[in-house]
DNA sequence: TGAAATGTTGGGGCG
DNA sequence: ACGCCCCAACATTTC
């Protein structure tokens, strides 16, 4: 054997950088660091320091909290070993690979502005201490690099983007777990994930969490078990019914990568060649994690995009400051049940159904014209999927200044959207028991209840339930009016 | 992933 | 029987 072997250490250790891919599963810088042979050092960093990060909100702490405890466990059931940290990630980084001799990092990318830039610090850092960056995907259906238009420039539109993905796309084959994670026989120290504090102690205002949602990977599996047992084939009618469990109700899990969207659409596709009535369900579905391509796709291309419009004509748009509106929006009492159903899911829940979704964000933005950037963000502080690349995108869209998105004078009308999707009030009545004793037919619109049957249902209008705090048709036609200004003074 | 206003058509009541 | 009107139902356009 050659001398200078005998100079090297006798295994080279290797660091998994976990991020947001809090999986085993499908995780291919976790298989690539494995595959060295090498132990493997995991490590997670929290790291909500670093200049320009959109530091998580409360639910997604309380979330992240539990994610990774199941990570841990997960780990230590496949010999392996999760050491936490806090502070700015490279610099913890540069120490834990001193501290172990590592000589290799792998993780997974990120498409936020801030990430992007960690990496290439990352990068720098490291390679300049002989430590070798091992940069993998497995986060999004494709990369961004493998999506262009003929011209090579980033798609603007979904529905051509789709069909790049689609037609571009060989099909998903997931990466199994690893079966065994060997950790370096030394550990170096860790924190313990209870010091973070990333529950709330008092008041402890997490049970509606607790009672809804089951983070970790394996929640996210029987998630998608279940969506694929029970929603899947009826998805494209229940899907915009909130009172139904039409949805995947995956974002969460995905935000937190606790499940990869190609294992969703392996398994997709494999639940819809064996149930052919499901198949379209199965796209309908699929379509809806491109969309997540998309908006990740579009923030890694014009990083501004949590701040500034997309169209930039609409920086001078006539937004209305309205501190008392917005209060009232954000704690659910606008006197429009939907969006106040809504609200108080989100409060309660950390989670709000995507049809209530497009209703309450049509309304602050165009019945109240307050700027999108004040709903996005309350929706990053208080939903358990907040994800700046979906937030944003999708403010934008409904704002009618984002990529593709809806135009501006396309009005959600929120009573009559209660009516279509909720024609029984079932979810108005879920989440707004005040108005529980209203009939089907007046429990869209308590403020047109004849006062008889307001006072038989033990309502005081302003009192119990608030009067509307702008009316639709004056809300519709403002919006309009100041659309119309605004466009012909743009034109000019 | 919209709604409202406006336009068109066709059936039925009714003088 | 006929023409007129009303209006629901559907289609188109406009915001």
């Amino acid at each position: 054997m050659p001398l200078v072997d005998l100079e090297r250490p006798i295994s080279s250790p290797v660091i998994m950088l976990f991020r947001r891919d809090l999986r085993l599963d499908d995780n291919p810088a976790l298989s690539a660091a494995v595959a060295t042979g090498q132990p493997v050092t995991c490590l997670f960093v929290l790291d909500d320091i670093a200049p320009g990060v959109w530091a998580p909100g409360g639910a997604a702490r309380w979330w992240l909290h539990h994610s990774l405890a199941e990570l841990a466990q997960a780990l230590r059931d496949c010999g392996g070993a999760l050491v936490l940290r806090r502070g700015n990630t490279t610099d913890v980084v540069a120490d834990v690979a001193r501290a172990t001799s590592a000589t290799a990092l792998y993780l997974a990318r990120r498409y936020e502005p801030w990430a992007a830039a960690q990496e290439a610090a990352l990068h720098q850092d490291l390679t300049a201490d002989g430590v070798s960056v091992h940069r993998y995907g497995g986060t999004l259906v494709a990369e961004p690099e493998a999506i262009h238009t003929a011209q090579g420039t980033p798609f603007k539109v979904f529905t051509p983007f789709y069909r790049t993905v689609v037609k571009s796309l060989p099909a998903p084959q997931p990466v199994a777990a690893p079966p065994r994670v060997p950790a370096p026989e030394s550990r170096i120290e860790s924190d313990a994930l209870e010091d973070w504090n990333l529950r709330p102690v008092a008041p402890d205002w997490a049970g509606g969490l607790r009672e809804s949602w089951t983070p970790g990977a394996s929640g996210a599996a029987a998630c998608l078990d279940t969506f694929v047992d029970d929603a899947m084939v009826t998805y494209e009618t229940t899907r915009d019914r909130p009172a139904i469990t039409g949805t995947s109700a995956l974002s969460a899990h995905l935000h937190f990568g606790e499940i990869s969207p190609r294992r969703c659409l392996a398994r997709l596709t494999f639940a819809a060649d064996s149930r052919p009535e499901g198949a379209s369900g199965a796209t309908a579905v699929a379509r809806q994690l491109v969309w997540r391509d998309f908006a990740h796709h579009l923030l890694h291309h014009w990083p501004s995009l949590p701040e500034s419009p997309f169209r930039p004509e609409y920086a001078s748009f006539p937004w209305r400051d309205d501190p008392a509106r917005l209060r009232a929006w954000q704690r659910g009492r606008t006197g429009f049940p939907l969006v106040d159903a809504g609200m108080r899911q989100l409060w309660h829940t950390g989670w709000m159904h995507n049809r209530v979704r497009m209703v309450v964000a049509s309304f602050l933005v165009k019945h109240l014209m307050i700027p999108w950037q004040a709903g996005e963000a309350w929706f990053w502080d208080t939903l358990v999927d907040a994800d700046l690349a979906n937030n944003a995108a999708n403010w934008q869209w409904v704002a009618g200044c984002g990529a593709d998105a809806a135009p501006y004078f396309r009005v959600f009308n929120p009573i009559l959207q209660s009516e279509k999707f909720d024609p029984q009030g079932a979810y108005l009545r879920r989440w707004l028991p005040e108005l529980r004793a209203l009939s089907d037919k007046h429990i869209h619109r308590p403020w047109a209840v004849p006062p008889l049957d307001l006072a038989a249902a033990g309502i005081t209008l302003g009192k119990t339930y608030p009067e509307p705090i702008i009316t639709h048709e004056a809300g519709r036609a403002r919006a309009l009016a100041a659309f119309q200004d605004w466009r012909k003074a743009n034109a000019r």
